[in-house]
DNA sequence: TATGAATGAGCATTCATTCAT
DNA sequence: TATGAATGAATGCTCATTCAT
């Protein structure tokens, strides 16, 4: 399975086949039931080689996370299109979120899963890509409220959840749409979509849910 | 630190000193980074003793699982009011859950986090709780669609879809709750159903969003 | 399978349920395999009553041997008559032997096998029956030797060699006889019997082998 | 104390060292009492280093059996002339049986004494060994009594009780010769031979011990 | 650039044994 | 006479990491 044993091959190619055979090891297993033998191995090279380029089990995991958050965050990235509508906008930040996670599952699993579960190095850059999504998307939403002339003043937690249960949301669709044969892509965005769109329309416009008996 | 150490016990109150240990520490470090010894010590015993009561490093986590999983349903469950209508029992269910997830954090995050990255036994046993509150969830929203003799056949996908969500958002929710000073969970609770029930009830009745412009 | 639980019985009778029992768990595990609770849930009792009763492990493995070795002697001596000629004695010792043992092979394992492979303490208590039971045999032939008033000086290494090697092989031929189905212990004699009295009559008489050609 | 201490050496190298002290080691303690960190220290190296190369400890127990056993019978093998007389060939296998025992007393003893106390698997590759000696003894055996024209037809179990017996003999006088001052393989060998011609001949020709009695 | 040889440190698990009743 | 509760001390095994070439 692993990649094809070529010697003597440049340092950056070498590395990315290392990082192609962490990320799936460390989405399979885990940081610490990882095991960097089984990494070299899939990689195709002897442990030292892997300690010369990458340093440690910890770098390594860390490099991991950098370039699968890179190629996440850049994927969004290139899926939307700065001019557009804000509802337009984020119909397709979805669609390349949920694209890409698909296409990626080690990759998605290692950011999701593996490295929120392993104390603080590892969360915090987690953290921060979670962060830039999230504020992509409140900036929406803001945007969205002022365009409307409604509520402009929205108080910063409650516009700071809505993008947080949002985000919450599509990463739980993701999983699900990864393992739920017969889901695609573009009908777990269009789930979200749906569900989310009105929600924040009537919140914009003031409309929140109240219940029809008092609440305690 | 740690239980106090009092000697001779029924092995009843013993065992729930080791679970209480057991899911401080599998919570804060994760199965694989959790020991054995640490364990023990924080349950004020000796490890042996925590072989003879759970068997095993495996079986005490499923315990632990198992303990918070059937705590957490219960709460839910003893929140909700069989008979109210569907948006009432959502939001007493929604309260119940961060209500709880709020005062055993290291329980949610056994459940959340730890549970589901290590191999089948485990998540099966989350996925199981899981199932149960998106069952739950699900019914909700069928019975609203069907007291609204609207749309009465959303596509079992889209339906399931949608508790994924919900859940996943509710899930992303209780963390940033947990975690964010100055939120409480009934802010939290407030914040999702706000979210969520004007998108469940535009999809109920037909009128889901579409965009200004055609779609690629 | 183990003793039928009975409270408050007499010492002596616990005593030799334990040993029952350990004499079991040992001749089937070995002495370091077996382990103090299996023996004790075997024997049907809690452990320290084991220990009360027996001291230690090593207590327990030595009472056992002891109990096994002078059963395996009484059956010996009980087996074979006096004042009958030397032939007839070793052959009813023989009997007696092959019959004891196929009836208690659990037994004979400790003796044969499992006592022999740990250190001095036990290999000595062993050792002290074997020897009983070597001199019996030598003694046997030096009777023969005298009353054929041949070679009345057979050097006494030579004796003590012949009885071991008419000790191993019957302790061979004992395991063999166990293992193997459709040989009783009476066919067993016979072999052993027919393969030894010729031989020792032949150096009795003076009439060792010899090679045809020179040896080296 | 054990292997000096050489830095870097071939892997065949240190394997062979460690078997070395892994034999020595399981032959003293027995297999369950023998312990990894005392073979890894007799052989000078890290623990780690012989798990790598030989696995587990029931590998390495297995690989001290086959190598034992495998000199064994080469030892025996290559003592034997093939074409020479049956009792020229038996007295030349048991002089070499029994120099080789004695000079590999920790080897004999793992395939005499530690191999046949612990499970199935050790066992049958003793059983092995030991099959293919009692089956070279057979064969000169019956090779002796078809160029004796007598009782060409001794029954197999008869024939297989003889084997196993003298076999046994074999066995346990090389222990005693092994531990007794003053035997040497030769004289160890002179006994045993004495012994068993004369019986196997006998039978040869159909003259087997009967009682002067009737028996019982 | 690349690797075979080697290890310190830790971890899950087991077991003989004892204490308090 | 009898036992439920409890532990100190190993032991097999693994893993991240480094050295010498």
């Amino acid at each position: 399975m692993g990649a094809v044993k070529t010697k003597r091959m440049p340092r950056a190619v070498r590395e990315q086949q290392m990082l192609d055979a962490a990320v799936r090891i460390f989405g399979r297993r885990g940081y610490r039931a990882a095991s960097m033998d089984e990494i070299a191995e899939l990689a195709g090279v002897s442990k030292p080689l892997v300690y010369l380029y990458l340093n440690s089990k910890e770098d390594l995991f860390s490099a991991c996370i950098r370039r699968e958050a890179a190629a996440l965050t850049e994927a969004v990235r290139a899926g939307v299109r700065p001019g557009a509508p804000a509802d337009r906008q984020l119909w397709e930040g979805l669609r390349a979120f949920f694209t890409h996670t698909a296409q990626h599952p080690d990759g998605w699993t290692v950011l999701h899963l593996q490295a929120r579960t392993h104390g603080e190095p590892f969360a915090t850059e987690v953290a921060a890509m979670r962060t830039e999504i999230v504020t992509f998307v409140t900036q929406l939403i803001a945007v969205t409220a002022r365009d409307a002339h409604h509520d402009p003043d929205l108080p910063e937690h409650e516009v700071a959840g809505l993008a947080e249960a949002l985000v919450g949301a599509a990463e739980s669709l993701a999983a699900w749409a990864n393992t739920t044969p017969g889901v695609t892509a573009r009908q777990a965005a269009a789930t979200l979509m749906n569900f989310a769109w009105a929600g924040l329309g009537n919140l914009m416009e003031g409309r929140p849910w109240t219940s029809a008996v008092p609440l305690t």
